[in-house]
DNA sequence: GTCTATAAACCGATAGAC
DNA sequence: GTCTATCGGTTTATAGAC
C-alpha cells in the first residue's frame, strides 16, 4: 500500500531525535532507517528539515502527553500518581539502556536560543503537558494556582532527573527528584488542611 | 603574546556548546570566534573535536561548580541557600535571553547515548556537583544519605526548569521548581526533629 | 607554534526521470 | 508518489609551508 511512508518518517525521526539531537540527525539517516526514498521527504515537508521537525516536536510531544495522562488517571491521589509515574519512567529508562527518555528535551534545548520557531514548537508542547497536569491536580483538590505549580513541579522533576539519569546511566536521580515532588504535594495539601 | 590562545579556544567553545550544543558547533566557528588559526585546534587538541569537547565538559563543569559553591557556602541554611541560588539562576537567565542556563545539560543529552567517552565526562562533572551538594547538606546538619539525595534534588531542579525556561522565555518553572526543593528539605527537617 | 590549503566525506536541498 | 543523481556548501581532519 501507499501506506504510511509519511507516518514512518515522523515516526523515526522521533527517535533519532530523542536519541541523538536535531543537529545531528540526517536526512539521509532519516529516510534510510524508515525505509523511505529521499525524495519522500521533501514531498511531504517542503518546508524541509525545519517542517520536519516541528512535526515531530507536537507529535511526539502529544503521544508523551496521552502516556503520562493514563497512567495519571488511574491513580487514586497525586502522591500515588507521581510515584507510579516516576517509577514508570525508571523502568523504561533503564530497559532501554536509558535511551527512552524525553521525547522532545534534547531539542529543546537546542533549539532555545537557534531556531525560534523550533523553540516556540517546544513551548507549546511544555505549556500542553503543564495545563493537562494541572487539570490533574485541580481534580484532586489542589487550587488552582497551586495545581500549575504542581504540574510544573512533576515535569520539570522528571526533566532534571533525565538529565543525570541518562549521564549516569543510573536512575538514582529519578528516586530522588521523585521524593521532591511528593514533599511539594504534601506541603501544597498540609497549607489547605493543616493537621 | 603567545598568550591564552588554548584557554580562548576552551572558553569560545564553552560557551558555543551552552547555546547550540555539541554537533551543531563547527571548529571554524569556534576558531573564528576565539580569533585563532584553524590549525591550533589540532596542535592543542590532536584528538580533534572529541578530545576539546572532553576537556570543554570538565573546564566549564568546574567553573559552574565553583560558582554555585559560593552561593552556598555564604547562605546561613540550607533554604536560604537554595532560595538564592534559584533566583540567581533565573536573574542570570532572563538577563542572557534565557541563554546562559547549565553550561553541560544540552551536551549531556546528545552524547547520553551516542559517545561514550563524553557520556563519561557529563557523568563526572555531575557527579562532582552532587558531591560537593551534598557535603554542603551535611555540614547544615543532615545525615549523608539524606544529604545526597537533597544534593540531587537541588541539582535535577534546576536542570528541569532550565529546560522548560528556555524554551518558554520564562523563568516561571525556576519558582515552581525551588518551592519543590525547599519542600524537600523542610520535609527531611521535620523528620530528624518533628514538632 | 602559527597559519593556509586542501582532502575526503557529509550535509540539506533540488531537479527530473519514471 | 517513488526514486536517483547531483549541486553547492559545510564538516572534520590532514599536510605542509613558514
Amino acid at each position: 500500500m501507499a501506506a504510511g511512508t509519511r507516518e514512518r518518517i515522523v515516526a523515526t525521526t522521533s527517535e533519532l531525535f530523542r536519541r541523538q539531537g536535531y543537529p545531528s540527525t540526517g536526512l539521509k539517516q532519516i529516510v534510510a532507517e524508515a525505509g523511505a526514498p529521499f525524495g519522500s521527504i521533501y514531498h511531504f515537508f517542503p518546508g524541509g528539515k525545519q517542517q520536519l521537525a516541528a512535526e515531530v516536536i507536537r507529535t511526539s510531544g502529544r503521544a508523551y502527553q496521552q502516556l503520562v495522562e493514563a497512567i495519571l488517571d488511574e491513580a487514586p491521589d497525586a502522591v500515588t500518581a507521581v510515584e507510579t509515574g516516576f517509577a514508570a519512567a525508571a523502568e523504561t529508562l533503564a530497559a532501554t539502556d536509558y535511551a527512552d527518555a524525553c521525547p522532545i528535551a534534547t531539542v529543546a534545548l537546542e533549539v532555545a536560543s537557534t531556531d525560534d520557531t523550533l523553540r516556540a514548537a517546544t513551548a507549546e508542547v511544555f505549556d500542553a503537558w503543564v495545563e493537562a497536569g494541572a487539570a490533574r491536580f485541580r481534580r484532586w483538590g489542589f487550587a488552582p494556582a497551586d495545581a500549575r505549580r504542581l504540574a510544573i513541579v512533576f515535569i520539570t522533576g522528571l526533566e532534571g532527573a533525565f538529565v543525570l539519569c541518562r549521564a549516569a546511566r543510573s536512575t538514582e536521580a529519578l528516586t530522588a527528584a521523585a521524593s521532591a515532588v511528593t514533599a511539594a504535594i504534601r506541603a501544597a495539601q498540609e497549607v489547605s488542611a493543616p493537621r
